[in-house]
Formats: structure tokens, C-alpha cells, sequence
DNA sequence: TACGGTGAGTTGGAAATTCAAACTCAGGAG
DNA sequence: CTCCTGAGTTTGAATTTCCAACTCACCGTA
């Protein structure tokens, strides 16, 4: 049997080798530079060059010159990659709350003055979108 | 330097290899047989098995019989295993923006029957977690 | 002009992982 | 008996990863 097509599988085509997201995370952190993401992820620096290409490739990040004369530039997020401050989010908070021991390296606290605690909503009605509220809707046939 | 300690990052250590969010979709779409799992993933079968074990002894999945004079079992989701959803939802949802050409694979229906839109929301306030809505907290500082 | 330093990678070889296919093992089914 | 199924193991080759060292372009400085 072929494998089931899904964009979840795709989306891990393209972000879910390892070092993509924590290269991605150090760019939400204003890291943007090579030595600075290699430094911070721990990923050696042949296979975060490769990931960093890809991810260019991918239109997830963009190259951007801040020298020309010594010929230097810094890595940004494109809207692709902006888009995926939700999952990272939620991936840090499942780490939270079942990985991490003791205290949490990290909180953020949410503009309204509450400590974050994220939920997913469904954005039509606001109610929250559990495992149980969702049925598989009857597919836009392809021709 | 050390890399950053992040609770994301460990959350990868612990879902983030290749093949285990795809063998947890599995289980969510009730697959929950070794079999099952490897056709609907395309993992092959060394691999599969080595990231089924990793994922029950990280007790996110357990491993439940269903026969015991042939001795079978299935792989259930835990509580650790049930929170993924949202992370698995969130990362479908960018496959579906960023990466999936043509009709989409597959479309939720929310239990209020409008296909669902997931949005990450704060909690407390309900309005939506952007990257600009938040700020690091202070740390609970260790000993 | 020579010397060292910085940013952004490449290169090389050993070590670890993955892949696909074949094999095992326990227990029915015909 | 013999074949089939479920759930993995085993095997050997092909890929990837790891780490340290190297490169290349340029700048500062002495």
C-alpha cells in the first residue's frame, strides 16, 4: 500500500529533519546569523548549512545581505516561515507540560498580561478544537 | 557554548525523529496495529519498531493486547499521546497552507459544522497568540 | 606589507542511522 | 502437515551525521 498523502507528512518534508526547528526558533529569537544559529542549536555546521539552504529552497527563509564588501548576510523568516510560530508554540508547550524536568527554560506571557496558555480554536466559533470535535469533512474531489 | 535549553527542543527528542508523528497520526486515525502503521507510513519495519518502542517507554504511547492466546497487541495513544493533537492539526494546517499542492488530502468539519480554521489562542483573554503578543516571562529561577 | 580575526561556509573520514528485503517465531486455519 | 498472519529481527549496502580542520573573502592594525 502506498503511504497515506497528507500535509502533515509534507510539512515534515520540509521542516521536520532534525535541527530545522530549533534553526527556525533561533530566527523567532532574533538570531539570524549563521555562527549564532550553530551556536545555539548545537548542529554542526555541514548539516545546518544544508538544512539552511533547504529551508531557502523552501521559502520558509530568506537570505538577506547586511554587507556587501565583506559579502555577509543574515537568514529571515518569509511569511511560510512566520506561520510556523504556532507550532512551535504548541510544540514547546507539549514539551512543558509531558518532557521537560524541573523548571521551564521558558514563559511567555501574553499581551493581555496572563501567563500564555495556548489553545486551538476553531476560528468560526471559538470553541476549542478537541480530538472528538472534528469529523473528516467529505473531500473536494480531485478529477 | 552550550545550545539553549528549550522545551521545544525536547519535545523534539521525544517526537521529532522521522516516523513517529507519522505513526502517531496512525494511531489517531485508529491504526493502531503494527502492520497498519507501517503501510500507512512507508516507514520501513526496523525503524517503525524502534520508534514504537522509544515513543511507549517516553509514555506517549502504550502498548495494549488484544489477544493473548496468539499473543497481539495495539498501540494506544496516552494522555501525553492525546495532546499532540493540536501540535499534529497545527503542522497539517501549514502542510495545507505552505507545502500541499492541489486539493487538499483532507479538510476538518468542526462540531459547530464549519470546516475548521485552527487558530492559537491565549487562555485567559482569547485573543490570539501572535509572535508580537508575547513576551518572555521571568524565569522561575532555579535554586 | 604582513598578521591575525571574523563570518560563512566546505571538506574528509569515521561513526551512526536508514533502507529494503529476507528471515524468525508463535500460533491458528484448511 | 503446510500455509498464513502479526509482529517484529537480521543483514548488508547505502545514506546521513558528526566533528575537526580547512578555505575564502575581507577587514583592522601595526
Amino acid at each position: 500500500m502506498a503511504p497515506r498523502t497528507c500535509s502533515m507528512a509534507n510539512a515534515l518534508e520540509v521542516v521536520g529533519e532534525r535541527w530545522s526547528l530549533l534553526a527556525l526558533r533561533e530566527v523567532f529569537f532574533g538570531n539570524t546569523r549563521f555562527d549564532q544559529i550553530a551556536a545555539n542549536t548545537g548542529a554542526s555546521r555541514d548539516v545546518l548549512a544544508a538544512r539552511l539552504k533547504k529551508l531557502v529552497a523552501a521559502g520558509v527563509l530568506e537570505k538577506r545581505p547586511y554587507s556587501d564588501h565583506p559579502p555577509r548576510h543574515e537568514y529571515h523568516l518569509t511569511e511560510a516561515g512566520r506561520a510556523l510560530h504556532n507550532v512551535m508554540l504548541l510544540l514547546k508547550e507539549w514539551g512543558d507540560a509531558y518532557v521537560t524536568e524541573g523548571p521551564l527554560p521558558l514563559v511567555w506571557e501574553h499581551s493581555c498580561g496572563h501567563v500564555l496558555q495556548p489553545r486551538v480554536v476553531c476560528a468560526s466559533c471559538g470553541e476549542e478544537a478537541t480530538p472528538e470535535s472534528l469529523t473528516p469533512a467529505p473531500i473536494p474531489a480531485a478529477s
